[in-house]
DNA sequence: CTGAATCCGCGGGGATACTG
DNA sequence: CAGTATCCCCGCGGATTCAG
């Protein structure tokens, strides 16, 4: 990941800060629920029920979990209105937007090769020698 | 993930089932291993040996594993030298780069927002309302 | 060197119950 | 409705061993 190799120099040690940072919102960020959470978002602002409802076989459990995650990297904001019973919504921010463009690409790239992935895997299972 | 609601019309039969298959290559492939392994691949080919060492804190069985997902996908083609010892390439083949380009993108995205999502973070790890 | 297989511990993640 | 906490189990994933 643009890693390069460092030297002792002082000068490079926040350069692995950054690096070693990166890593780790990479790890966090880079797993199934969270992307299928932003793609949910997409645009509009939604309730945590709806997410639930949209993603589906989410459990209870992760989609608290990955909205926490999301919401401690700034990713998503979160809005509480404080009546009863309680509504909470979520929206995504710039840096949230900035990654749906990313999932966005991915959801396209899924469809543009789901033909050549499926027979790929076709080959693959029947056994790749006979 | 682009999903429509489906009616019970016979032409929504594949789309349904194209649509089952896309989640399902998402959800393998949306995982952080699979991405710095696409990653580390890049434009070059490389050894197992080669991308266990790049792939920082990857295990011996989970590079194997998450390998032959790829290959099952058809993302990475795997080249077996036979010589001895054995010799084996793996390198992005075209829907692979497809991959690439999108989690590139995503690395950027880190590197863009990294102040911001620090910053983020810091604040809600102080806790968001005192 | 590559990689399949086995063992096994620990934690991810589901189900449930309980607060506000 | 939203969220936390608790229990608990299955399976991920690490370490190690064996084979080609």
């Amino acid at each position: 990941m643009v890693t390069k190799q460092f030297t002792g120099s002082p000068e490079d040690a926040d350069l692995r800060r950054a690096d070693s940072l990166a890593r780790e919102i990479f790890s966090d960020v880079a797993n199934k629920w969270a992307f299928l959470i932003i793609e949910a978002l997409g645009e509009r602002t939604a309730r945590f029920s709806e997410l639930r409802d949209e993603v589906e076989g989410i459990s209870h459990k992760m989609l608290t979990q990955n909205l926490r995650m999301l919401e401690r990297y700034g990713l998503v904001e979160r809005t509480v209105y404080p009546t009863v019973p309680p509504r909470v919504e979520y929206t995504l921010t710039e840096p949230g937007h900035g990654l749906r463009a990313t999932v966005d690409t991915m959801c396209g790239w899924t469809h543009q090769y789901l033909g050549d992935i499926e027979s790929a895997r076709r080959r693959f299972d029947a056994g790749r020698d006979e």
